[in-house]
RNA sequence: UGGGAGAUCGUUCAACGGUAGGACAGCAGACUCUGACUCUGCUUAUCGGGGUUCGAAUCCCUGUCUCCCAGCCA
């Protein structure tokens, strides 16, 4: 055991904490299985956008080579055009980058090694082990047998070479129809592993690739593709989803038959949050179905979405270190992720007054047309980000929680006898209301005690309560669009959407408001709102029309207490 | 049902034959010009049954439960 901390040992790869997929390459690097080398790839297929579930993969990926002085490709497994887009190979692209990490040059395609595949292909049928299958895709499956019974193999299973090499170049000469024929590899129609029963390897498809257009009829599936992909860049550690357990012997089938370096696949439990969705068609579905504005809606757990929500790359890559990995496909709760995200924000973020749902407060003893600057810290923590002036008049906004007629148990804002702190102002103290027809309070009216001005009375009385407030002849009006989790508390597993959804996942405050301060800011700025939560300036503001996101709320302990 | 993988606090990850620990969540308190932050304390776990061993979360046997697989998707 240490001494105390005395000579405490500098985290080695043996002693920081660790995972099994970094003890396989520690153990690696000792025995010298490939040299020493760690190289890694991120192989998305661009068919949609990146979410937060590539966002573990990716930290996984860039990290693991990071930190053995290793290499990270990223790689798009482009082997299906009817699919893919350039769309997306653009946002994945920019999602990766935003998140921090680099690939320097090593940007590829599997649609790059194409024809590389395709004389492989040759190679196999040379050594027996492919054929030209001539079944359709129903026969093709029910001859693929069932979990206890055997598939039956193929009539054309044992064409000879010369029929084979001469049929799949007549496949990729377009000489035979979309899905009339197959090329598949010769293995086992009787293993107990389906993907061993004569995997189909090309298929025929007439439809435009988004990088190499019209030039090829056939597509490789990925189980031909990936090892090979990851055997061309020299991968060491091909690290992915348990999903694909039961292809490893697939993977490792083709890089052994072709004799080429072979990489080492590795899988990892995917991501799972609560209250949000990560499945690729599911998302696809929201944005198609137009229950959110599109892969950018700030409820979306894409990293686009995310993003202008405004979490944070440092928050994100935090939470993924923080997850760890395993095999053991377990669900992360939504808080964990919310907790990094506040602890990011808090240290970084500029503070600032916003009163999102207002009520008027009027200082009858104010004096009328009276207006003096008052001032605030941007941080409480770090002098260094300096201050800056708000305005305060006579008539003020305070949050319309911040103020009850009727105060409930433990309640010590603002109610009507109670004084409280104007932050970085005055104390005042509430005389009476003023009400609407329906009985709802319009105007609450208080007095101020001018030797309180800074925040502080110099006779040295405390008050229970500090509450935030703007003044209402000074401050900017804006759209807070506050944002809960997408998906209900208790969201009944169902394949239908919509009764999953949170009716209240946004709610737009189009009244809100705000100290002048933030003029002009910038989008995606972040804020904390005092009080209220972090806030970042949306895409959608313009020089007339600040928009705000709630990131995420502040803990609210009052919040639990008035529940009880 | 055949094959593959897994099971440790509420959640998640660690402990690699030698004191079951951290983070989040929860609870209680301190501090506070944010009911924030910070700090302190607390609650709670080795799937069941056998074995091996001085000693088992860890090794063996057995049972149970959960997840994945029968695309010309990835």
């Amino acid at each position: 055991m240490s001494t105390e901390g005395l000579n405490e040992t500098p985290a080695t790869p043996e002693t920081a904490p660790s995972n099994f997929i970094r003890d396989i390459i520690i153990q690696d690097n000792k025995t010298g299985k490939h040299g020493g080398r760690v190289h890694t790839r991120f192989p998305p297929e661009p068919n949609g956008y990146l979410h937060i579930g590539h966002a573990k993969s990716i930290c996984l990926n860039f990290g693991l080579a990071k930190e053995f002085g290793g290499k990270c490709n990223l790689r798009f497994d482009d082997t299906n055009p009817s699919k893919e887009e350039t769309e997306y190979v653009d946002s994945i692209i920019n999602d990766v980058r935003w998140l921090g990490f680099d690939w320097e040059d090593r940007l590829f395609y599997a649609s790059d090694y194409f024809e590389q595949l395709y004389q492989w292909a040759i190679q196999l049928i040379k050594q027996g082990q492919a054929y030209v299958c001539d079944l359709t895709a129903e026969q093709v499956r029910e001859t693929r047998g069932t979990t206890t019974e055997p598939g039956t193999e193929s009539p054309y299973r044992n064409r000879s070479v010369e029929v084979n090499l001469d049929l799949f170049q007549r496949m990729r000469a377009g000489d035979f129809p979309d899905g009339s024929r197959t090329l598949r590899s010769k293995i086992d129609m009787a293993s107990p592993n389906f993907n061993m029963r004569d995997p189909v390897m090309y298929r025929i498809l007439r439809a435009e690739h988004h990088r190499t257009g019209n030039d090829w009829l056939i597509y490789p599936m990925y189980d031909y593709t990936h090892g090979e992909c990851d055997s061309i860049e020299g991968i060491t550690h091909s690290i992915c989803t348990l999903e694909f357990e039961d292809h490893r012997p697939l993977y490792d089938w083709y890089v052994e038959s072709l004799g080429i370096h072979r990489p080492q696949q590795i899988e990892f439990d995917r991501l799972n949050l609560t209250n949000t969705m990560l499945s690729k068609r599911k998302l696809l579905l929201l944005v198609q179905k137009g229950y959110v504005s599109g892969w950018d809606d700030p409820r979306m757990p894409t990293l686009s979405g995310i993003r202008r929500r405004g979490y944070t790359p440092e928050a994100l890559r935090a939470f993924c270190g923080s997850i760890g990995v395993s095999k053991t496909n377990g669900t992360i709760e939504f808080p964990l992720l919310e907790h990094h995200i506040r602890e990011d924000l808090n240290a970084r973020a500029a503070r600032v007054m916003a009163v999102v749902d207002p009520i008027k407060v009027i200082i009858d003893n104010y004096p009328d047309g009276q207006t003096e600057e008052l001032e605030a810290a941007n941080h409480p923590d770090k002098p260094e980000m300096g201050m800056r002036k708000v305005p305060f008049s006579k008539v003020l906004y305070i949050e319309r929680d911040d103020f009850r007629e009727v105060p409930p148990p433990k309640y010590y804002r603002l109610f009507p006898g109670q004084e409280v702190r104007l932050r970085y102002a005055y104390f005042i103290k509430c005389v009476s209301v003023v009400k609407d027809s329906n009985g709802e309070v319009t105007e609450v009216h208080c007095t101020y005690d001018p030797a309180s001005r800074g925040g502080n009375s110099p006779d040295g009385r405390k008050v229970k309560s500090t509450i935030h407030w703007v003044s209402a002849e000074h401050a900017l009006t804006f759209e807070a669009r506050l944002y809960e989790s997408l998906l209900l508390e208790d969201a009944p597993q169902s394949d239908d959407i919509a009764t999953q959804l949170n009716p209240t996942s946004l709610v737009v405050k189009a009244n809100a408001k705000i100290e002048p301060s933030v003029k002009g800011a910038a989008p995606n700025t972040h804020f904390q709102f005092e009080r209220v939560g972090y806030f970042n300036v949306d895409l959608d503001s313009t020089d007339e029309k600040l928009v705000c996101n709630r990131t995420v709320q502040l803990k609210d302990t009052w919040a639990k207490i008035a529940k009880k």
